[in-house]
RNA sequence: GCCUCGGUAGUUUAGCGGUUAGAAUGCCAGACUCAUAAUCUGGAGGUCGAGAGUUCAAAUCUCUCUCGAGGCACCA
């Protein structure tokens, strides 16, 4: 799309955290998921080369010991779980370019490759860690984990010495600082950056990469007694969804991330561990690290124990795919928490779907039929707004605010229904017919520019506009984001509600 | 304990040195009838957490206090 009013980027290479898949997919799994499916298919949309990426975490204890109770091997229990999640995936319709699952043959033999990388560049030694050791679980806790002496399931722990293999972070904590520091962008929010720099100036340790009782994991190369740890496998998967190894071609296409979403919970581990990783293996650092807030639910924390959990495809049952993709970015900014409320879903619904975007396609629609006839290009001070508001949005995609993005579309919409009131076409087709039709043209163009403008965040509703508007929805200029003579000759019909009111 | 961020109309919030502090929602009144009792206009509602300072000028910068949220590692 060549748009005067966009530069889009050549390629845009965006991932999600992959999700330890322990347990059914949530409202804070697929809050990340369709995020980073809005940006995927809006610079898609405007024309860049996007590469999308999103998977499943599926080494651990947790998947070992689960397999085990249930009598099935941990690859049998994964295979499962990796599937309920895309199917879950597709029912939010993610346009992922690539699932990457960390029991991918490719990534497991990229792991192995990496890690030999670091111990050959001498960034890897052995060394002996210490920690809690609970004798049940075969497995050390940490300091937090542990109350009055007793693992997280209630057994005795012990101090325990095991020699182990560590990587060198120490040596990359000057290095880390000066590049946050040459990088504004790198992390976002501000808030969790500083975070992040107290942490780092804290001065760090070296990270022990290695566990002697997992053994449903990568193995070590150089001592396969060990397998690596969890973060070391994890972090690489945006290098293996990339098929580093396999297709240089496409690795040099989109290599480094633009930008990499993810909850607060793991920004660490993004903004420190990953960064020095791959300063280790020499590999570019990504662009734009962003944490993004919780959900509450109903003002408390969502959690099993509460029961509250929100689960996308009961929500969407009750309601629609595009409410639940709206509702969440919507309700909160971008980077903060958020409380999520049927409340305020129902408010959302009917005063913004239904009574600004909604009936602003009917009452346009409706008027656009009154005359059998089709309508020629014009513009005026509404199609300047308009565009404004196209450079407005764009800008809320480069600054990681998609409730700017969601704002001013409506402000679209605001300025819609309030040039129909202004302009009173219901007068016009009688008084003054001429200029009736340019009215509705521009009217049309708008709504065309709305519909194309919500194609990211509504998959489904925008091509119920497109249709209506009459426009073809695999003609790639129809999703053209300026003001354009595309509604010229286009056949409107009057359909179904987008939206209907929730009591 | 140390560090970070925030406290703006009933509610959710934008603004982060410069015209009468914007918006959404809720409330009140009016207009309109194309439209899903939708829309548009107007109104009420804010000592911008408290105090002090810097400045010609502060919601916006500095300090103190207060309330709230978060971070302080190996989370398998």
């Amino acid at each position: 799309m060549q748009s005067k009013l966009i530069v889009a980027p050549k390629k845009f290479y965006i991932t999600t955290p992959i999700y330890y898949i322990s347990d059914k997919m949530h409202l804070g799994h697929s809050y990340t998921t369709i995020a980073a499916d809005i940006f995927a298919r809006y610079y898609r949309m405007i024309g860049s080369d996007v590469f999308y990426l999103t998977g499943t975490d599926e080494h651990g204890l947790k998947i070992q010991q689960s397999a085990e109770s249930k009598g099935l091997t941990p690859k049998q229990l994964v295979d499962g779980l990796a599937n309920d999640t895309k199917q879950l995936w597709k029912l939010l319709d993610i346009s992922y370019d690539e699932f990457i699952r960390t029991t991918d043959k490719k990534h497991e033999e990229l792991i192995k490759i990496i890690v030999q990388k670091m111990f050959d560049k001498g960034d890897i030694y052995l060394g002996e860690y210490e920690g809690w050791y609970c004798k049940g679980c075969e497995s050390y806790f940490t300091e937090k984990e542990i109350e009055n002496g007793k693992c997280p399931i209630g057994h005795e722990v012990f101090k325990e010495k095991e020699k182990a293999y560590f990587f060198k972070l120490s040596k990359y904590q000057e290095w880390l600082l000066q590049y946050i520091e040459e990088h504004p962008e790198f992390l976002q929010p501000q808030t969790r950056k500083n975070e992040m720099l107290s942490f780092i100036k804290n001065g760090l340790d070296d990270l022990c990469i290695s566990r002697e009782a997992v053994s449903w994991g990568v193995k070590l190369p150089f001592d396969d007694k060990y397998t690596v740890y969890v973060w070391v496998d994890a972090l690489f998967n945006y290098l293996s969804g990339l098929d580093y190894f396999e297709n240089k071609e496409k690795y040099s296409k989109y290599w480094p991330p633009d930008l990499q979403l993810m909850g607060k919970e793991i920004f660490r581990f993004h903004t420190i561990y990953w960064p020095i990783f791959l300063k280790s293996v020499d590999l570019e650092i990504p662009k734009i690290e962003f944490a993004h807030g919780w959900w509450t639910v109903e003002g408390q924390k969502m959690s099993k124990s509460f029961g509250n959990v929100i689960y996308p495809d009961v929500f969407i049952e009750e309601y629609d795919l595009d409410t639940y993709r709206y509702y969440l970015f919507r309700e909160v900014s971008f980077g903060e928490d958020g409380s999520f409320s049927i409340k305020t879903v129902k408010e959302r619904i009917n005063n913004e779907l239904v009574a600004t975007l909604g009936n602003l396609f009917s009452r346009v629609l409706t008027l656009a039929q009154k005359r059998e006839k089709t309508f020629t290009y014009f513009t005026d001070e509404l199609s300047e707004k308009v565009e404004e508001k196209i450079a407005e949005i764009h800008k809320g995609y480069t600054q990681i605010n998609l409730s700017k993005v969601i704002s001013e579309i409506f402000e679209i919409c605001f300025l819609a229904n309030k040039y129909v009131q202004d302009n009173k076409p219901w007068e016009l087709i009688n008084t003054d017919p001429e200029k009736f039709d340019q009215v509705i043209y521009v009217l049309l163009e708008t709504l065309r520019i709305v519909a194309v403008e919500l194609s990211p965040i509504m998959t489904k509703k925008y091509k119920i506009m497109f249709d209506q508007l009459g426009l073809d929805l695999d003609d790639k200029n129809n999703y053209l984001l300026e003001f354009s003579n595309i509604m010229e000759n286009k056949k409107v019909k009057k359909g179904e509600y987008l939206f209907v009111k929730k009591e």
